[in-house]
DNA sequence: GTCTATAGCAGGATAGAC
DNA sequence: GTCTATCCTGCTATAGAC
C-alpha cells in the first residue's frame, strides 16, 4: 500500500484482517505473515501498530468485538422504546431481531459470533474484557427487563428466568457460529431466505420455551 | 513408561492425552511434544504409531470420538425401547437425558462437545466423518421418530422438525463447550447440582419449544 | 510509518541406535 | 517399540535503513 492511503489506514486494514482470520481459524491457526499479506502490508507492521500478535487480538476485541456489541444492543433498546409499553414477547422478539437481523451484516454477524464461541469454548484474556464489558451487563439487562414484567418470578425461580434467556442465546449462537455444520446437517445454503426463517423459528422456539406463549399447534 | 506396560499402552495414552489437549485448546494450539510429555512417553512416538500429528487427530475422532457418539446415541434408543410404546414428549427427554446424562462420565461430555463444537465452528477434515458417521444418521433418525409419532406433520413443515431438533442439539452443545462462560455468567459452579437442574431446564425448554407441551406456568 | 534482514526459538518430522 | 539426536521449516519479534 502506498503511503498516500490515510495515515491510519494500515493499521485499520490490520484490524480488519486479523478479525476475519482470528474469526475463521483461531488465534493460534493464524499467523502474522498470514495476517500482514492479507492486509497487504509488510510482515514487521504488526509489531509495530500493535507491539504483539497477542495484543493485535485483544485489540480486534476492544476496537471491533465490543463496539459491535453495543450496536446489537443498542438497536435492541431502540427496538422496544419505539413502543410506549412491552410485553415479554416483545422483549424476546426484539432480541432475537436485533442478534439476527439487526445492524450487523451478515458477514459481520458471523465474525462475532465465531469469535465469541472461541472465547467461550477456551477463555482467554479477552474473555474477561467481553463477559465484563458486554456480555454480562447486557445479559442483567435483559433479565432485569423480563422480571419487570413479569417473567420469571414466583413461583418460578430467578435461576430458571437466567437459564431461559442463556438458551436463547445459546440458539443464536449456535446457527451463527456453526454454519457450516447447519448447511451440511439441512443440506439447505446458508442464505438470505434460511436465515430469515431461522428469525422465524427462534423467535416461536424462544417464546414457547419461555412459556409465554401457547405451542402454535398441539 | 517402562517395556512391562501392556503392548497397546502408549498408544492408548496418546490417544488419551492428545483428545483431551484438542478438546480443549483444539489443534493447533497443542504440539506434539505437549501430547507425549502429558502421555508420559517419547517425543518421537507420535510419528511412529500414528505417522504425523494429523492423522493422530483423526484417530482421536475415529476411535475415541465416533464410538463415543454410538453409546449416547445407544442409551438413547434403549430408554425408548424399554417403553412399549412412547410419545414425542419421550422422545425429547430420552434425547436430552441421553446426552446429559447418559453413559458418559462429565469430563467426557465436556470433551465430546468441545471437540464437536470446534469441528462445527471449522470444519476439517474430521467433521466429514463425524457429520456422516454419527450427527446425519442420528439426526435423521430422530428426525423420522418424532415425525412418525406426529410432530413436523403438516400444517407444520418437516422443515420445522429439522430446527427443532437441531436447536435443542444447539442448547445440549452450548451448555457443554461453554461451561466456563455458563458459569461466569450465572454466578454458578458448573457442579452436579447444577447439571441436574439443566437437564430439567433443557427437557422443558425443548419441549415447549417444539410445542409439545403447554407452558408449565403462564 | 514502512520496509528489509535476521536473530532466536519452537514446531513437526525422521534416521538410526538400542 | 522406544529412545536420542538432529534436520529443517516456520514462527514471533526486533534492529536499523529509508
Amino acid at each position: 500500500m502506498s503511503k498516500t492511503d490515510s495515515p491510519k489506514a494500515t493499521r485499520e486494514r490490520l484490524l480488519n484482517e486479523a478479525e476475519a482470520l482470528f474469526a475463521e481459524k483461531g488465534y493460534e491457526a493464524v499467523s502474522v505473515r498470514e495476517i500482514t499479506t492479507a492486509a497487504e502490508c509488510n510482515l514487521a507492521a504488526v509489531n509495530y501498530h500493535f507491539s504483539s500478535k497477542w495484543n493485535l487480538y485483544l485489540e480486534v476485541f476492544r476496537e471491533r468485538w465490543i463496539p459491535r456489541a453495543r450496536r446489537i444492543h443498542a438497536a435492541f433498546r431502540e427496538s422496544l422504546n419505539a413502543k410506549e409499553a412491552f410485553s415479554p414477547t416483545d422483549v424476546v422478539e426484539a432480541l432475537a431481531r436485533a442478534f439476527l437481523e439487526g445492524p450487523l451484516t451478515d458477514e459481520e454477524r458471523s465474525r462475532h459470533h465465531q469469535l465469541m464461541a472461541r472465547e467461550m469454548a477456551k477463555p482467554s484474556g479477552a474473555f474477561e474484557l467481553l463477559a465484563r464489558e458486554a456480555m454480562q451487563p447486557f445479559f442483567m439487562e435483559v433479565a432485569g427487563m423480563l422480571h419487570q414484567v413479569g417473567v420469571g418470578s414466583s413461583p418460578a425461580p430467578k435461576d430458571d428466568l437466567f437459564l431461559n434467556i442463556l438458551s436463547m442465546m445459546a440458539i443464536v449462537l449456535f446457527y451463527n457460529f456453526a454454519r457450516n455444520a447447519v448447511t451440511r446437517i439441512t443440506g439447505k445454503p446458508y442464505d438470505e431466505a434460511f436465515r430469515k426463517g431461522l428469525v422465524e423459528h427462534i423467535i416461536r422456539y424462544s417464546l414457547s420455551g419461555m412459556g409465554l406463549q401457547a405451542p402454535a399447534r398441539s
